[in-house]
DNA sequence: CTAGTTGCAAAGAGTTTGCATGGCG
DNA sequence: CGCCATGCAAACTCTTTGCAACTAG
C-alpha cells in the first residue's frame, strides 16, 4: 500500500496548492491540466481525488443543482470563511470570503441550538450582473 | 401557461404533504407512490420535482453520499419568512421563525451587490438531537 | 521483479429530452 | 378544440470499473 509518485500525482497536488481559493469540477481538472501540458486520463483524475478527499487534502462538495462534485484544496486552513452565493440566473457561484458568516454561525447556535456547518452553506439569489 | 389539475400532481402533492418530516430521491418517490396504487412515470416525477421546487414547494438537497438528490416538502405559502436549516445526521428540516433572516439578507446585498432569495436559503449542519 | 498506477473504453447510475398520445378546461 | 401534461425510450452527463500495459521503488 505503499503510494508512488507518479507525473499524475503531483500534478494534480500542484494543481491545487496553486489554486486553493478556486473550485472545481473534475472536468475542469483534467482540462485545466491539459492546457498546462499535463493529460491525465479522466479515471485517473477521479482516482486521485477520491484519494486526496480521503486524505483530508482535498475537500468535496457538491454544487447547488446537485448534479456535480467540486472539489477544492484544503490542505491550508483558507477555506474556513467562505459563502458560497449562486446566482439563480446565470448560474454562477462566487465565492466570498467574510467575517459575516462567523457572526451568522454564533446566531444560529446560541438561538437553534444548531452547528452550521459553514463549508455547505450555499445561498440563491441574483448576482449584480444579472440585475437587469 | 396554466397549470393543469392532473392526476399525477395531485398525488405528488399530497405524498409530499402527508410526508413532511422526511426526505426522499426521486427513484423512491416513483416506487412509494407505485406502491400506494399511483403509477407515474419517470420523467413525469422529475418534471414535477423540478417545478415543485422552483415554486418553492419542496426543497431539494444532495444525499450523504453526494449522488443523488433528495426532495423534502418546504410547505408552500407559510414557509416564506424564515430559515430552513437541514440536519445532515438524521434529515431533519427545522422550519425557524427569525429576523436575524432580514438582516442577514441585507448585509449580503450591501456588501457583495447580491440579491438573495430568501425563501431559498437552506442551512446545512447538525441539530441538537444530533450533537452526541 | 513486484505492486501500485495509468489509460482506454465500456458499464452504470441518475437525470433530461424528443415526440406522439392523452386529458384538463 | 387548444394547450399543457404524460409516458416511453433514447440520449446525456458524470462517475466507476475491468483489464492490459506501464512504471516507481
Amino acid at each position: 500500500m505503499t503510494e508512488y509518485n507518479t507525473r499524475q500525482r503531483e500534478a494534480l497536488l500542484r494543481f491545487f496548492e496553486n489554486n486553493g481559493d478556486r473550485h472545481f469540477t473534475a472536468a475542469q481538472i483534467e482540462n485545466e491540466l491539459a492546457m498546462m501540458g499535463e493529460k491525465l486520463g479522466k479515471a485517473t483524475v477521479y482516482r486521485r481525488l477520491d484519494r486526496l478527499v480521503e486524505e483530508g487534502m482535498v475537500r468535496r462538495f457538491v454544487a447547488d443543482d446537485g448534479k456535480v462534485c467540486c472539489y477544492q484544496y484544503a490542505g491550508g486552513e483558507s477555506c474556513k470563511n467562505h459563502f458560497h452565493l449562486k446566482c439563480t440566473k446565470c448560474g454562477d457561484l462566487l465565492h466570498v470570503e467574510c467575517d459575516y458568516l462567523d457572526e451568522m454561525q454564533h446566531h444560529i447556535f446560541e438561538h437553534h441550538g444548531f452547528t452550521v456547518e459553514t463549508e455547505k452553506i450555499t445561498i440563491c439569489g441574483v448576482c449584480e450582473k444579472c440585475k437587469s
